[in-house]
RNA sequence: GGGUCGGUGGCAGAGCGGUCAAUUGCUCGUGGCUGUAAACCACGCGUCUUCGGACUUCGGGGGUUCGAAUCCCUCCCGGCCCA
């Protein structure tokens, strides 16, 4: 069984339409993965991912770890029938959250800021202070990869460090550096026979570094490989560079996940950069905040469905969107459910957000299939 | 008719002589959210401003005071009680 299949290549570009394959079934490519952090896709109940479209999730091995843990988990035979996530599954190592959990104080690493969850970064691994009970947690590689087991997801994440941005480069270097051993790290610790493997790269902002360490994580005995240390805070350009100048180096016959992005609008470009999957928490998040995908004209904008000019309006998000929310609601009953926090409105506004996203993929799969892209 | 309590910025509701242009919540407005400590967060919300301030506000009017949203008088309006 291939795990990785390229069923067609641009011939304009690096874009490529694809097939990874998973023991929970086959996801096409490029596929967006929405974020179920801590192992559900917030506000949408697991029996709507199929009419969604939703392929493939991400969860969280430090949410999880964190509750309900890894006994319970392992108890109910992994988080596929625990969350009753029926599709492909892939798990964050943990090593975002060295980023995510820190403070925000720019130039500072997360290990020398005080009164955050991240005590202590060392070549060991990182101690982390738990946001729900205070208890030290130390997540060495081999422990990610354990829990990473237990948890059972289909692709599995490299123990990283996300390097925080505006790092400067000696702490990059040393932190890539370290990343890299913790990779090898990881591929000794063996997942599981049905699990794949994904290294990370890292290098931060440094082309040098990303290129260095892209060459690194390539050369070694990984399923598929992702990008990492971006959308921490870095431009639009600054992320499209680092992208780039990775792109040659990304190995043709494995699958490339570019991590925590992206923006809708920024896709494309980087499909046509080779990259195959993107996660990203953005479209449920926001939608949960009130905000809405909608087209005008070619143009894709959000729309705010707290704004109280909505009140009265009869139009539903999009008028061309074929979802559940749109066939069924106008924008001044969304508009009204925000307002009264009627927790309706965070499924609603998540379904069509996740829809018009998966809706945006078909396309740009079907652009490649035609060769438009 | 008598008594009593009350009328504060879009709303609710604090303040009850100076530190009050006036706590707080909501509404409203603007911005943010990228491997989710996020059904969240930040900022603004009398007018003008060279951003130092300036000016007009707490039902209306009149007083006391160096100084009043805060005390007194009176009028208007509302709740409750008694006739």
């Amino acid at each position: 069984m291939t795990f990785f299949q390229i069923e067609r290549r641009s011939k304009k570009t690096r874009a490529r339409l694809g097939k990874i394959t998973t023991p929970r079934g086959e996801i096409l490519t490029p596929a967006f993965v929405p974020v179920a952090t801590k192992g559900t896709l917030k506000a949408i109940p697991p029996k709507d991912i199929k009419e969604l479209g939703v392929q493939v999730a991400f969860v969280n091995t430090f949410h999880l770890v964190d509750d309900p843990g890894l006994e319970v988990i392992e108890k109910f035979g992994g988080i596929h029938k625990y969350a009753k996530l029926d599709i492909p599954l892939m798990s964050d190592s943990g090593g975002f959250q060295v980023f995510s959990l820190g403070g925000k104080k720019i130039g500072v690493p997360r290990s020398e800021e005080k009164g955050t969850p991240v005590l202590e970064i060392d070549e060991q691994g990182v101690c982390f202070r738990s946001p729900k009970n205070g208890e030290e947690v130390l997540f060495t590689p081999e422990f990610s990869i354990q829990a990473q087991k237990d948890i059972g997801a289909d692709i599995i994440m490299a123990f990283d460090e996300c390097i925080f941005y505006g790092a400067d480069k000696k702490y990059t270097e040393k932190a890539t550096e370290r990343t890299h051993r913790w990779l090898l790290r990881c591929i000794k610790a063996k997942k599981r026979k049905d699990q794949t493997l994904y290294g990370i790269i890292q290098g931060g902002v440094f082309k040098d570094l990303r290129i260095d360490s892209a060459k690194f994580v390539a050369k070694q005995n990984i399923d598929g490989i992702a990008i990492g240390g971006v959308s921490v805070g870095e431009t639009h350009k600054e992320l499209r560079d680092q992208v780039k100048w990775v792109a040659l180096y990304l190995p043709e016959h494995l699958p490339c996940h570019l991590l925590g992005v992206g923006r809708i609008e920024d896709i494309t470009e980087f499909i046509k950069l080779g990259i195959d999957t993107f996660d990203c928490a953005e479209p449920t998040r926001i939608a949960r905040h009130g905000q809405v995908f909608r087209r005008q004209g070619q143009k894709i904008m959000r729309l705010d469905a707290m704004k109280g000019s909505l009140r009265g309006d009869k139009n539903p998000i999009d008028k061309n969107c074929v979802c559940y929310t749109c066939q069924n609601f106008s924008l001044s009953f969304l508009h009204h459910l925000f307002q009264e926090r009627e927790l309706i409105a965070y499924y609603l506004a998540s379904y069509h957000n996740l829809f018009f996203f998966e809706q945006i993929f078909r396309e740009l799969r079907r652009q490649i299939a035609t060769g438009k892209i």
